[in-house]
DNA sequence: AATGAATGAGTCTTCATTCAT
DNA sequence: AATGAATGAAGACTCATTCAT
């Protein structure tokens, strides 16, 4: 009846999902330190002691959730464009990218807030999960610093990874100004020249 | 050796600042919902019960905190410096606030996280609390400002009260720059520039 | 041993009826005030925290108590008499009624008592728990002045809610006379006699 | 200033009557469990620590409270009747009481209450005071029955303290029946009448 | 795997009482 | 005698975790 022929792995690792997902939704919008188990299992849909046939305990779900949430945001910052063949192109992929930042901030409301602000405050291992993801993302902005260099447009000279990182760091700014959008004078189209700019002329071939 | 010699009155003023300040400490190092009753009193050297003749109860104390963030943080920001006499003497001055704000974040580790990032998760009196300030820090500034336009180096059709605030955000700005400093490109000298050089195209006088 | 055999259902409803049992029998031998939820898990033989798998809070177990006071009373009280025919048998059945408010009394020390004298300082919403269960016994005890007026042997002019709720202040009447035992002049036998033609007199059809 | 003049003996009279006034009209309003040290001094206007100049503990005022209950019940109720001359000045002389019992639960509300119901809870050395009390009332009415009797008017064979209890549990009827004086039949008239017909009979010469 | 009742350590809060001044 | 700050035992309540079914 409910869910019909599911492969056991299959079911466990939708029921997990379905937890991660009731959990990221309450930690982002209420903290991770202030919602319970209770409030997990009750917008999960399954009982107290399920959470405990996939989790070790509140800790150890909220690793999960921090996947989760690299997940969503690469999800929703990478797109669907193509890959860009000239500096112009990269520049204009960027500018995209800074622009969904913002949609991000709107979207997916708190978030940001977490991962900035309460995450770090949880204990080191968090730190370390953040960083873990930081690094998946560094190596594919690494690739794509790669493929620059492969088309000509961006400075062969550069250490792919340490430019990967770079970007990780713009990329940052602009989550950053999109929170805070209110600070003076940081409207969106300011902030996105200013990162592409940048991007582009730090990572660019010398004209 | 009993701190000889005080009014019954000037006790009970110390006692409570001796809380404050250590659930001060406290909140800015791990966090106020991470801390108990028992934490603070433990530091503070007191016992349980007397918490509760200075507090009504945990969340009291936390107004408490939030003013003495903001005591702080004037105290470390503010410095004793001439009245300006001209634009540039302006700029330099607030050249030297942003330059504190970097010495604030390395001094007092936890005290601009906990005000950008927990205390707003904690409930809209917080929020209220810290506007409240704020508004303090408003008058303040638009006194400045007032300076500034009767020595004749800040546009005298400014609203004083309008552009202390917008000093202030510039200030929140220079904060989550020294927060977030690790950030690419945002070197503390090239925040100090382009806030100064912000602050003063919008508020001088024109050439 | 466990007791066997039960649905879960069954057992949460045992395991309720336990603590409600457990604080029925410590509120009315020594007050609800001075009771706490130590006792009361103790006495049932339950862990503190289970107690709060049942009721919200302890104020919240005092509803099902007096609803528990309310039951005993009525297994007390009504018996099994038949269903009287005549007047006579009315009033020898109120009579019977009468003599059972003694038997309750001493059988159940402290429940009146509980009920007449700390419930209402309680507050509000006991006093209105209590009305909410008079009510039900005034629409029990109406249906049997419907009877008696089928029978032919109560003033078919009455108002069968009225007359309801006048046989239930006799009833208190005896219940404060049986409290009182030893006031002067109050014999079991007279306040019997008294209240059964007092009701025959205002109840009874005419002669 | 204050107060001047005043012997220091009399003074702290004073100030220990202050106390037990402010704890009767609190525990007669509030009951006693309700009620903390903390509100009796607030009402009294001294200090938390002057409290315990005057009284050992919390427990030990109640002694205190309770004697004034009983001197603001005889002040109430015995008024200043001529000493009555024949069975009807006897008789009419109750009646009159009868109604100062009414008059008694209408303007010190609480206080038979308290009595009636929290304080026989408190503990068993309250029961012993009340008894205490109600003998030194069962002296004076015994003697009253002296009286009687050596104005012919009352049986000479009665005994004279065992007589004055009498009239001690009648009084007591009338302020039970003052308290629930909503209870069916129970008109103030009523009682009187049948009071005072009682106590007439009872102890009256026989015609 | 799922359930949910049971647990108990931990937290906040109250209040009678003590004591140095 | 008066003061009121300090105390700490006690009570109410929460919640992560366990476990028998």
């Amino acid at each position: 009846m409910n869910e019909p022929r599911l492969g056991l792995a299959a079911h466990s690792a939708r029921r997990r999902a379905e937890l991660v997902r009731a959990a990221y939704e309450l930690v982002t919008t209420r903290g991770y330190r202030a919602i319970g188990v209770d409030d997990i299992v009750l917008r999960a849909g399954v009982s107290h002691g399920t959470f405990y046939n996939y989790f070790a305990n509140k800790r150890d779900i909220l690793d999960a959730v921090l996947d989760h949430c690299f997940d969503v945001i690469r999800e929703r910052l990478i797109g669907e464009d193509a890959i860009p063949a000239s500096l112009d192109e990269f520049r204009a992929r960027f500018g995209r990218i800074v622009d969904r930042c913002y949609d991000l901030v709107a979207g997916e409301p708190g978030l940001v807030n977490f991962l900035l602000f309460e995450a770090a405050s949880i204990d080191d291992q968090v730190i370390e999960r953040v960083m873990h993801n930081a690094q998946i993302d560094g190596a594919a902005a690494a690739q794509e610093v790669g493929l620059g260099i492969e088309h000509g447009y961006l400075d062969p000279r550069l250490d792919t990874r340490i430019a990967g990182e770079v970007m990780l760091s713009v990329l940052m700014s602009a989550l950053l100004a999109a929170v805070h959008s209110g600070s003076v004078g940081l409207t969106r189209e300011r902030v996105r020249t200013q990162l592409t700019d940048f991007l582009a002329r730090a990572l660019g071939v010398e004209p």
